[in-house]
DNA sequence: TTCACTATATGCATAATGCATATAGTGAAT
DNA sequence: ATTCACTATATGCATTATGCATATAGTGAA
């Protein structure tokens, strides 16, 4: 662990504002899924076992229905317990092409940071 | 305004965790600095004066000092109260080339959504 | 009946940020 | 002398996003 937790260390830095919600939204617009297998699907966009955090992932995919960006039926899984399905709405589409120029955005001034301090040196 | 607040809207969605932090870092590893001047410097990355929030500029700058990534002192200035300058340190330039690479792992996950996002439409 | 796996969910805490506001020095105009 | 615009820094409180820990339970094979 790191001595001062203030820091930089090796800590994980993968917080980038609802990140996690816009990918799974991009996931969930191309079929529907269900939370327990979109934890692998999430490894597409960096997500690993030990970077993720599972509760996260439920909460917004609860969160995402709250606000009817998507719909959920329960499902009889082959093996194992019930699953709840997720299915893209209208308002989720219109949401995610938001998000997307959003992240259009921050693409931009990351790469701006970037090409400033290669630059400089 | 919204009205629902959580949609999508015209909201700001500029978070980027510790995003600006990484800016002023950036910015005063080139040269020295003060907070109200640094203001109009952050504008190269897209921090504009309706988005950007002073509160958090100031507040980081105290932090940084706190975790010794900066120093400071007080000036004069030509007009108007006096200045504190701040200055990176040693270890601030470490916990710079940090974070570039933590944006450059940012920048290609952002990437990758983008892409398949727009090859799947 | 025990175990590994599949599956979903929530309480509590922390971190990052936003909103509102306080404080005060400087110099020019009235 | 005082009012005003501008320069300059700072903090209290609230909210948002996320992390950590834990609870719950169904399924099928050993």
């Amino acid at each position: 662990m790191c001595e001062d937790k203030n820091l930089f260390c090796n800590e994980k830095h993968n917080k980038m504002e609802r990140f996690m919600e816009i990918c799974l939204l991009c996931l969930l617009h191309e079929e529907t899924g269900h939370g327990y297998g979109l934890i692998e699907k999430l490894s597409i966009f960096g997500f690993t076992e030990e970077t993720m955090n599972i509760s996260t992932l439920y909460r917004t995919l609860r969160k995402m229905e709250n606000e009817e960006l998507v719909s959920s039926i329960w499902e009889q899984s082959e093996q194992g317990p019930k699953r709840r399905v997720y299915n893209i709405t209208d308002n989720g589409k219109k949401e995610l092409e938001n998000w997307i120029s959003v992240l259009k955005n921050r693409k931009a001034r990351i790469e701006k940071l970037i090409n400033r301090y290669e630059s400089f040196n």
